[in-house]
DNA sequence: TTAAATAGGACTAATTTGGTCCAAATTGCC
DNA sequence: GGCAATTTGGACCAAATTAGTCCTATTTAA
């Protein structure tokens, strides 16, 4: 039902709860398994992925473990969703390397670009610390997402 | 990579040829087939559900066929998603039946449902109308689809 | 009555997704 | 140096979803 998959979606539960954490030190994926109730080999998957495409750092060994690779405050839900889905992208025409198949859908091609455009700017603009931290959600999402399309 | 699903993506298609013709007589399944190249028995399908959903209103018998139920200037593209896809959710959290099995994911939930409000918002922006016909593509989609949401 | 349509539903094949597991590499510590 | 705790990389299978086809019944105009 036009959903992002299961994986993504707890690619977000992951790093909300590595954002809630303490900073202090590394958490690894038998923590965070623990924590979210996700099996421990989805969660290993899970930050391989995140911590492969730059969203957390690694470190390796004895006392190794993951951590945000930048502020919460940089690091958007587009970032997390691309990582699991690559680029954000409602239809095939939606990227530039559409070949449409049928003539009818190119025509289609335009408006769907500005969809997307408008479905991507949303997700660009909530930031993991947002959606982390319970005491820091009253006034949460003032984004006022304004939507003036009336047409 | 997040996308809504081919069929209906197909049927956008479909709906957007079908608004495109002559609206003083009726299409059959195999016209809208030749015209799109989408195969017959998956046009036929695609015709059913969205008759069967109100989108369409269709005529049995020789003669028969398909016709908008209403102005293309009335159906949204959030129509013919939600009649191929049901309501337009990105988690399941973004549902009021959302029963959370991870404590995590609750914190997000509001979140969530901002994020598809605005999706949401936006696909119901877009009429069919503005998808069909090149000639009305000039200044179409002049949504300004603002997103003010600096944050 | 016949031909041309839609309506309804069952069915299969293909693809995607979710989830698990194993072996290798790295690191800290005793 | 060797051991234990971790991440890394990749292969693999099972389950769920999706795409696509087909068959039969019903309706209608000529």
């Amino acid at each position: 039902m036009m959903r992002i998959n299961k994986l993504t979606d707890y690619g977000i539960v992951v790093m909300t709860r590595i954002a809630d954490m303490d900073q202090n030190r590394v958490r690894t994926a038998r923590e965070i398994s623990e924590d979210t109730r996700i099996p421990l080999p989805t969660v290993t998957r899970l930050l391989k992925t995140l911590s492969g495409n730059g969203l957390l750092d690694s470190q390796r060994g004895s006392q190794g473990g993951y951590s945000l690779s930048r502020s919460s405050e940089d690091i958007s839900v587009a970032d997390i969703i691309e990582t699991f889905e690559g680029p954000i992208a409602l239809t095939e025409c939606s990227t530039n390397t559409c070949k449409c198949a049928y003539e009818t859908k190119c025509s289609v091609e335009e408006p769907w670009q500005k969809i997307n455009d408008t479905v991507k700017n949303a997700l660009e603009g909530i930031s993991l610390n947002q959606m982390a931290g319970k005491n820091q959600n009253e006034g949460l999402l003032n984004l006022s997402m304004n939507y003036s399309g009336g047409m």
